[in-house]
DNA sequence: GTATAATCTGACCAATCGGTCAATAGTTAA
DNA sequence: TTAACTATTGACCGATTGGTCAGATTATAC
């Protein structure tokens, strides 16, 4: 995924103002509509109008829709996971949990389309970024996982598996944005979802339902 | 979603043997193909092909691509909220939560297609269930809740939001399904994932993940 | 057996799909 | 001003989409 995408037009290397501009807003309305109905359910058409622009002229920005999907992907990757390299080996255990979990449901928050472009990655087989999956986000999470491991050892966490840890970390809070059609009808309070969601949460990783 | 959407041919009443066999095989290859594309990226031929039928053999059973994605959802939905009806308001908390965690946990391990066709459902902004899911599951859902609410003050559970709390379980076990391309990339011990991830949520939600 | 209804098929339809292209309009530097 | 390049468009292409239909084939009731 990390290999350059993007292929300039005839001359090379000069990038004009029009030329970023319109690119952006094409690379925004595919993430509203890839996120929405996956790549095979969305249409370039679809996604030209959202930009409002032509199909063709969109054509002329990125030749195939594969190519939008594929420069779409890389643009949001790396924002999605720099969350869990941050995590710090020489910090408090439940501080750095803590706080990656709170990143993590805040990117939820302020960017939910981007977790459901991956969600609807993910389900339909990851037929994009399998590769990513099995290289980049593997070795990352493996990295994290001996971290984790480290603090179990040390008595510092209760004693889980680190990778089924960032599992539930994964789940529970990516789950507002990928579901929030669901949430949205079950919930009154939408103001207070993600303060009441990280407390939910604060409590179940720090206390456990019962009590002790 | 309650209403019935079979039509019957002609004469009314009657269902043969061949017509029950035949809606079935194709049930069966509607799951296989909407849970893996969502429905706009599904085909009406694809499914034909995996149920080894004819397009138009397939339409002469159901008239319309949306009747057959109605007749699935229709199917598999009262499977998937079962556990959830299952809480017995007179048992013990502790027990009862576990007992639906564990539910959940093995549908998502025996029907992971079925979590993933209401994935897409759901992520595409649940087009077609989304009155299913302001009726029927809110009033599920708010009962449930309020069985919860009163074993938190009964001070049988801690003070957590009932409804983020099945957030929760729903997220952490139906991860395993509708993500079982990522988690099957990170993943080295396939045989024992769901004992693993069942082991690391039971110490996470009776234990929490700090030692007390 | 035979008539009647149920099942199945290939050929076909209009609409939409991703993508191309020649021609036009706009921008930029001399 | 003008020449060269960039940006934009509508018309168009073959392939695929969901769906129809007349007719062939098969199962069933008598």
């Amino acid at each position: 995924m990390t290999k350059a995408i993007t292929n300039k037009k005839s001359t090379g290397a000069g990038t004009t103002r029009i030329q970023t501009q319109n690119r952006q807003r094409i690379i925004d309305a595919a993430l509203e509509v890839f996120s929405t109905y996956g790549y095979r359910g969305s249409t370039v058409a679809q996604i030209a109008d959202t930009a409002n622009m032509s199909k063709a002229n969109l054509l002329y920005y990125f030749r195939t829709k594969n190519e939008i999907y594929l420069s779409l992907l890389e643009e949001t990757l790396s924002e999605w996971l720099q969350p869990l390299t941050q995590i710090n080996p020489d910090g408090d255990p439940a501080d750095e949990i803590w706080t990656y979990v709170k990143a993590k449901l805040a990117l939820s928050k302020s960017n939910p389309k981007a977790s459901r472009l991956f969600a609807n990655e993910i389900l339909q087989g990851a037929p994009m970024i399998g590769n990513f999956l099995q290289t980049e986000l593997r070795d990352l999470v493996i990295a994290k996982c001996s971290v984790i491991q480290q603090w179990i050892d040390q008595g510092k966490l209760t004693t889980v598996s680190p990778l089924h840890l960032i599992f539930f970390i994964w789940a529970a809070t990516q789950h507002y944005a990928d579901f929030s059609a669901q949430t949205e009808c079950l919930v009154d309070d939408t103001d207070s979802l993600f303060d009441d969601a990280e407390h939910t949460l604060k409590t179940l990783i720090f206390n456990g339902l019962v009590p002790q």
